[in-house]
DNA sequence: ACTTCTATCTATAAGGC
DNA sequence: TGCCTTATAGATAGAAG
């Protein structure tokens, strides 16, 4: 369906055709092409982090603000799981598990990502970014998805969800309000591990 | 300035030096790897960030928690700032602009959605599989749907490709959200993961 | 602003220290 | 953990659509 049109490389005393070459990390003075990296770095970037996630069963959450001063996110499982769970160790830190050493400086910091979050999670579920959140979807996610497993329960689940979903529906029908959600805070059962 | 002490291989039957190898995107099993593996990818994620950060002067932030359950981060400028510019963000975009979804754009998006759907069939007919993109798809991107209008049909379209498909299980999501507002950051090389 | 394609460059699995 | 080495899988710069 797609033909090449582009040669190799032509037999010419110049190359056109570079390839990928080595480049100083400084900020890009172009900003097409400050553009198109992050783009590509921010995918690999969120690969990245649903890659480690996965294979070490850890929670994840990672922000970014493109040079548009858009704000990205990824997390795992949920940005809102990995805050709360900082503001629990926080709040547990004097008890008996967890934070080793100096997590004290990190509690404060964590906390304040946990409210940006939270605000994050928010304005998502004002619905008005499904375009956005669905290129996205498309783009990263099913690249991830390749490598999973377990097909069948999720279509139970979702099915589920879409119930639930007619529900809203029809409240909506009857009233065109803002449906408010409830932010599911509170631990999750999280597979834990040794270490 | 550096020799090679090593073989490149021994030219016995059988090689002990293997390289790298690809690996499933699963969980590791084994405790040991599984932490060797954080330690490095954590590195390897960290640094992607910063150079994110560098390349393209935008600001990011990390936190991972590793399979011990402690904390890690990486921010630039620093995590706190990061989290502070949202906040003070979402202040001011909250009477600015912002939500405006029509009922036009919904039936784009149902599009889209179906187009995702298709895509998640295909890969699934090829063997590979879904376990963490759809759950988390099912807890977020879904739950956004909720406050569209078109929501019957988005819902019986759903319904029919899940149908079609044997899908399944959970986790994984990105969530994006576009968020105006005007400031200009351009910090260079600064790198702060603590341990 | 996103994507595709290709040639390279970089990250990293294994195995040892 | 950290630090090496090697071979290979994966990420991505550059150019164009």
């Amino acid at each position: 369906m797609q033909v090449h049109l582009l040669p190799k490389l032509r037999g010419t005393s110049e190359e056109l055709i570079m390839g990928r070459k080595k480049i100083e990390i400084k900020m890009l003075k172009d900003s097409n092409t400050r553009q198109v990296t992050f783009s590509k770095r921010k995918t690999g970037l969120f690969k990245k982090a649903n890659e480690l996630s996965i294979l070490c069963g850890c929670e994840v959450a990672v922000v970014v603000f493109s040079p548009g001063k858009k704000p990205y996110s990824f997390g795992h499982p949920d940005i809102s799981t990995v805050a709360t769970k900082f503001l629990q160790q926080e709040s547990n830190s004097n008890s008996a598990q967890c934070s080793s050493s100096s997590n004290d400086d990190n509690s404060v910091r964590l906390n304040q990502l946990a409210e940006v979050m939270d605000q994050l999670y928010e304005e998502e579920k004002r619905g008005e970014i499904l375009d956005v959140a669905l290129h996205q979807f498309k783009k990263t996610q099913l690249d991830k998805v390749k490598d999973l497993h377990h097909l069948a329960e999720l279509r139970c689940k979702i099915k589920a969800r879409i119930d639930e979903m007619e529900v809203a529906e029809t409240m909506l029908k009857i009233k065109e309000q803002p449906v408010v959600f409830c932010k599911n805070y509170g631990n999750e059962g999280n597979e834990s591990n040794d270490v």
